[in-house]
DNA sequence: TTGTAAGCGTTATCAA
DNA sequence: TTGATAACGCTTACAA
């Protein structure tokens, strides 16, 4: 049984196309009767408009397509049901595509993306792109671009980020404020936008409350765990080691937990632990880290409401706009003790 | 600047539309001069054919339907990650829809991706879903369906599983092994197959080790946290209680963990824990918990290249198989040690 | 108020 | 070896 068309319609009310079409959408040219004779067999034939037919001759696919790094990441498949929440009550559909970190992959994925005919992209660029040519060149075609989460200050289009300021802040300014005093920052490398935003949270913090900042207590590491286990021990080998871990990224703040058990430090009896992460997580295990929760499904709903405007309105340049998205601090055991 | 189209091609090369599209897909009967000069120039502009006129000539949009009933869900989006990466290899994108454990919203979701003419469709059904009728229409529109994971014997059609009970074979027989006894089973609502199926391989290992089957030890709860906790307490009342918990289900695994801490039930020296789960999870926070770990990607894989194969052979009703993927035992401590 | 015809980008059929 | 034309399903001038 094949899909219902136009053309069965009109054959079978010995109407023409056109009028079929008009009536369908309601048009003021066309007789009241003819309307409901129309409407009436479309439904009970069950006739669905081809929505590829649809595309061709408007020249768009209501399609949105949506590049992230990793699908199988809390961050990542939390702001993609935002995405989808949005997109479907507007009557957009969401092709997803994953960059797997490689910026190789992300061109030709973007490439893929615009042979597909996406009306519009949200991307949150992979770890290793130092380089927004594949993006210029689509906005060149008059596709809008809206990044999110990760973002770079060399493409004009707009972006939804978490506060990471913010959110560094206030999880420094909870661990001061709880008693400690060497307060450890460990991100993932440092050209990201996410990381400097977060390191100068960090900073920000110990200055308004009057603390020095060492160099000492900043590590960067790179995105295997193997990587991990030796900045801890060297931060707890410094003559004044920490008393506080605040790890800026997701994955971190597990790795940490886990590095601490390890080594049998009690939290948080010796030090204090903090982690910018995922709600799912955080909740579920019930971990003695407190946690810096990004909102990622408002900041997908954000910024597919973003794009389907721009879509939609298609005014030239909307500008760059930046939107914060606040986080959460959900403050735990962890942290809670004053120890001085 | 708009994209180019085989019509742009040939008024350029003077040559007419249909001169260009053969010589693009290299027919034999173009002379190899005009192939050169066509490819050669389709190549300058970059030209890239559009797939929606290609979907509307062909009558199908080499668009795969994927309905979950949450994406942002572990072992989901493990498994969409399967999907994608098998789909992208054939040519096939993927739109991926969410039922949010509702039966109406499935129902909805299905007609959609019908609107949008997907050329097949894999779903893991709700956990609402006792009524198949939605999936029986769309398949007398021809459109194959491919169940994965939450799958139902009502609907003709091939499925994709975790080998449910080999994997709580594998863990009851684990637990015995290592000297448990009372080993108490938990899982999700009875009436779905995985549940059965799970049940069967608990009660299996305990015949063949010849310990008895208590009704009093098997439980079954609800999506809610609230629901869980009295059923841990019901548990530990028991005259002879549990000296084992075995969680049929991911989120249970998590719940259970939380639950034994907070009353300082000590893992794995009083009792041993042991859940299905996710990789993800079990690695990162090394919880005292073993895991049957579910092979979620490899279950997207399979149940990918098989609906592929479906839409392009188009043989009539290959029948119903189910495939089942074994699942990895994962041994930690919270389970080696013997207790007796 | 309704019908005819052209067009969206591509391929297939038939002619030249 | 190449070109003209029709067709996929739909909308929209333009004509009637």
């Amino acid at each position: 049984m094949d899909a219902v068309t136009i053309k069965d319609i009109a054959r079978a009310l010995n109407l023409s196309t056109s009028t079929v079409s008009r009536a369908l959408r309601g048009s003021y040219e066309i007789s009241a009767e003819t309307k409901r004779l129309v409407m009436d067999y479309a439904e009970r034939i069950n006739y669905q408009p081809n929505p590829i037919a649809l595309s061709l001759k408007e020249n768009r696919s209501r399609v949105l397509g949506v590049i992230v790094p990793q699908i199988a990441n809390n961050f990542f498949s939390q702001a993609i049901n935002g995405i989808e929440a949005i997109a479907y009550n507007r009557g957009y559909h969401v092709i997803i595509m994953q960059s797997h970190e490689s910026l190789e992959r992300e061109v030709l994925t973007v490439q893929q993306a615009m042979a597909r005919r996406v009306d519009g992209l949200l991307i949150s660029i992979s770890s290793q792109t130092n380089n927004l040519a594949h993006l210029h060149a689509i906005q060149q075609r008059n596709v809008p671009i809206v990044m999110f989460d990760r973002v770079s200050a060399e493409l004009d289009a707009p972006k939804i980020v978490a506060d990471n300021f913010g959110g560094a802040f206030a999880a420094t300014e909870h661990l001061i404020q709880t008693g400690r005093r060497r307060i450890a920052f460990v991100a993932i490398p440092p050209y990201m936008a996410i990381t400097q935003d977060r390191l100068a949270g960090y900073k920000a913090a110990l200055t308004q409350y009057g603390l020095p900042y060492d160099d000492d207590l900043v590590r960067f590491v790179g995105f295997q765990e193997h990587e991990f286990d030796p900045v801890i021990d060297d931060l707890l080998r410094l003559s004044t080691p920490p008393d506080a871990f605040f790890m800026a990224f997701d994955r971190l703040a597990l790795w940490c937990m886990t590095a601490l058990r390890k080594r049998n430090i009690a939290i948080p009896e010796q030090v204090s632990l903090i982690g910018f992460t995922n709600i799912s997580v955080a909740e579920l295990l019930d971990p003695p880290m407190s946690t810096v929760v990004q909102p990622a499904q408002e900041i997908g709903q954000t910024a597919a409401e973003r794009l389907i405007e721009l879509i939609e309105l298609k005014e030239k340049a909307p500008a760059t706009s930046t939107v914060k998205i606040p986080n959460t601090l959900i403050v735990r055991e962890s942290t809670k003790r004053k120890t001085e």
